[in-house]
DNA sequence: CAAGAGATCATCT
DNA sequence: GATGATCTCTTGA
């Protein structure tokens, strides 16, 4: 079943936690693509340096200080998407970077896509993932708890064993970088960095 | 295997 | 005008 708003409304760090062992679901025209999520990045709020949304409401971080639930994708080193899904309340902005999937359905696209064959590098990263589910900025501001181009899935499976470490790529964030707030399921595979 | 460079542009100063 | 919540490829041990 889809998470619903009251999922994403709960604080960021018990999102980012929860989210790991749920399924990403993209639809697409080329076809249904779904991804176990097994690794989450908690961005906690203006007062967090390595959150976008401490330089201020702008146009780009608009959507992080809307209600939860809906995508924050946004274009980094001219290159890379990466998906995000805003929590708690309206006008608290923060957000949820999901970083990693285990393929699960659409492989082959994912494959096609990314033009590699290795099911454990096809998503296992914030841009990786992006292009191998065609996400990219008109999902911006999509609410994924309505319509079924994308959202998360409960798939009733039993809470996966995590293990909590300091974020990736924030260094400038001063004391904020070290903390704790990447999260990972303990072992898997199909993680950006083990 | 580790380290470094380059790609390439929206966003903010 | 600088830089970034990244990735891939190349180089060298």
């Amino acid at each position: 079943m889809k998470l619903p708003r009251s999922f994403y409304a709960q604080s960021t760090l018990q999102v980012a936690r929860q989210l790991l062992g749920k399924y990403l679901v993209r639809r697409h025209p080329d076809g249904k693509t779904v991804g176990r999520i097994v690794e989450t990045e908690a961005y906690v709020g203006p007062h967090d340096l390595a959150c976008h949304a401490a330089k201020g409401r702008t146009a780009r971080t608009e959507v992080m200080f809307g209600p939860p639930g809906h995508a924050y994708v946004y274009f980094i080193y001219g290159v890379y998407y990466c998906l995000n899904i805003v929590t708690e309340e309206v006008g608290h902005a923060s957000a949820v970077l999901i970083r990693a999937l285990e393929p699960v359905e659409g492989i082959e696209l994912m494959q096609q896509r990314r033009g590699t064959q290795k099911l454990h590098s096809l998503a296992s990263g914030p841009g990786k993932l992006c292009l191998a589910m065609a996400i990219d900025k008109t999902l911006n501001g999509v609410d994924m708890c309505r319509g079924n181009i994308l959202y998360v899935e409960d798939r009733g499976e039993p809470r996966p064993k995590i293990v909590a470490r300091p974020r990736i790529g924030v260094d400038y964030a001063g004391k904020w970088k070290d903390k704790p707030w990447r999260f990972l399921i303990r072992g898997s595979e199909f993680v950006s960095k083990p």
